[in-house]
DNA sequence: ACCAATTTCCAAAGCGCTTTGGATACCTTC
DNA sequence: GAAGGTATCCAAAGCGCTTTGGAAATTGGT
């Protein structure tokens, strides 16, 4: 049914060496032989078992990712759209990506060893990082290699990709100072996670800059779509005038969307009695631009991350001496029509 | 590093034979001799390598699970979920999921059969399927093992797991019809997706029985959270009263959430003014019985679907002699405090 | 026209497992 | 105690690829 390497090469009267050598596009082969070569492979549909050449390799091909611990709609959709970006470059590079899990009773570490021993995977990507995340030293003791999608505190340098969260609340916080606002709201994630205290310290450093405490800042306490965006919003939004604030920031576009509709059915307009930045994902079909008004939107997509990190851990499994894979994106900062100055009162 | 097979039986002053004996429970092997083995393969953690299993076996150990070609929240989070299940159960069996991925100009058979000849996967596992999906004539062409989870209409018998869809919604639509209703609407997803005419019929079937016109019946564009729910029961509950349906049901606890938030601000409670019933999908942080008030749902896990399609492509993969794996699920019809008998008027 | 350098190709040795086809030892049974 | 089972174990042959260490053929310089 499927040829192999040996009946191709004797298909061609050429040995298995100079086939395998002309189709993975080593020098030590004519120009000539080599396009033979590639025209029968393709004419007879050849493709190398990939179970051969990994036992040959001691290469799987494969990266691992890991499903997030945490579950909800936000995390889910985040983790899919990444996702979706992995598979999309690992396939491009000739990977295949291979889901892992840690279920309930089993230890984190006892699932990333049974993926390392077993050499089921070249290497893994981890994602959503803890302030001090485990699984980087845990990595490291196996020799696993690895990349980190966020950053985490441990100490030594490790391979990571991840978005300057700080910078983009520091923007965000700015352009509201800027404006002349002076009571502004976080809604950050929660605190556990290293994002969320990026963006706070940007946030923070940016009302110090103006001399702004920093009082109505507040640390939410998840990431649920809409439902906790609503909540802190009334309770903010209700207050008497002088205290209520006059912007705020948003850690997603679905917490945004909760502020948004609160303030809608205060009668406060968006962009004139409260001002709404949001960081924006990227998600599929949940667009900053279409929100009503067209959000300001601190932006950053997560595909393409996943994309990205892809890139990096094959680059470092194929020249491992390289230098660690560590990047930093800036985040943009869209202005749209969701900001404005605060209401003269 | 990682110890082999070889090592492991000299050490034991074994046939590599044996051991390998003693590890996969072959019978010709003694007890006594199975648990030393077993004993000394804990001790120095011992795994087989996957790559030279799979070349010795010529199977992959893998199943392939394809992305859908579409995108939208509903579809990415019920995807999640359902892919949670497959990873979960096929890690218990052994078995690892590989995702894979139609991109844009690829046609969808060129990806498939990429998979294929390279023997990456042993077999697939393909998602929402259309009214007539041509991916099955094509994994049969390509002599594929698979399984569906849906139905399509393929003249042939192939393998899938489904759940009664139609028998769901026709459960429902008795539930409302026994309890007085006459204007029932329904809020269908896509008409291209094989359950969404399923439930029809089966919605149809019911209000037939009762000699009820499906006058009210809608068909929707999409299954959009809740925007789509909006946007329906805005426009049919805003009808004068003789014209207004007194029931709802859902395709998706998002409609359902839409519907709801419309019913609200009109004043119309749920459970009186308006019966409303959804499908639930079980999805993770999304139930109907956080509905205020509960919902009463048709309701069937999608993740417990995933770990099922994953058992049943195992199986088959196992003995591929034995009788197709085709499974439809009933689905129970839960009643909480959302229906009730329609308003007297 | 000859030697060295370069191209171009090949035979064969793994990679680490499973599996076939015995061989050997240990019991029964009469 | 010999014949026939049965329970244990093993040597060796793959699985289909990559890669090492040469050999053969071609080229170039003089």
């Amino acid at each position: 049914m499927v040829m192999n390497l040996r009946e191709l090469s004797e298909l061609l009267n050429l040995s298995q060496t100079t086939v395998s050598r002309a189709l993975n596009g080593f020098p030590e082969v004519s120009e000539d032989t080599r396009s033979r070569v590639k025209a029968a492979a393709d004419l007879h549909g050849y493709r190398p078992s990939a179970a051969a050449r990994r036992l040959a390799t001691g290469q799987s091909g494969t990266l691992g990712v890991v499903f997030p611990r945490e579950r909800n709609m936000l995390v889910d959709l985040i983790f899919t759209e990444f996702l979706r970006g992995c598979v999309e470059r690992a396939s491009d590079l000739g990977y295949d990506i291979t889901l892992a899990m840690v279920r309930g009773q089993q230890t984190e570490e006892s699932v990333y060893r049974r993926a390392v021993r077993s050499a089921r995977v070249d290497g893994m990507i981890l994602s959503s990082p803890l302030i001090d995340d485990p699984r980087i030293d845990l990595m490291r003791d196996l020799k696993m290699p690895y990349i980190l999608h966020g950053r985490t505190r441990n100490a030594a340098p490790y391979p990571y990709l991840d978005i300057d969260n700080e910078g983009a609340f520091y923007k965000a916080a700015k352009l509201l100072c800027d404006l002349g606002h002076r009571r502004i709201a976080l809604l950050n994630g929660e605190d556990k996670n290293n994002f969320a205290q990026d963006r706070e310290r940007g946030f923070r450093a940016a009302l110090a800059e103006y001399g702004i405490p920093a009082l109505l800042h507040m640390l939410s306490g998840s990431l649920m779509v809409e439902q906790h965006g609503v909540e802190v919003a009334t309770r903010l939004l209700m207050r008497p005038v002088p205290e209520r604030p006059t912007a705020m920031v948003c850690s997603s576009l679905s917490q945004a969307m909760g502020v948004s509709k609160v303030a809608r059915q205060l009668g406060l307009r968006i962009g004139h009695e409260l001002s709404l930045i949001a960081h924006d994902d990227r998600l599929h079909e949940i667009h900053a631009e279409a929100f009503e008004p067209p959000l300001t939107a601190t932006q950053s997509s997560i595909g393409e991350a996943g994309k990205k990190v892809v890139e990096l851990l094959i680059n470092h499994l194929r020249d491992p001496e390289a230098r660690l894979p560590s990047e930093v994106w800036p985040v943009d900062l869209v202005v749209r029509a969701s900001t404005g100055p605060p209401p003269k009162t």
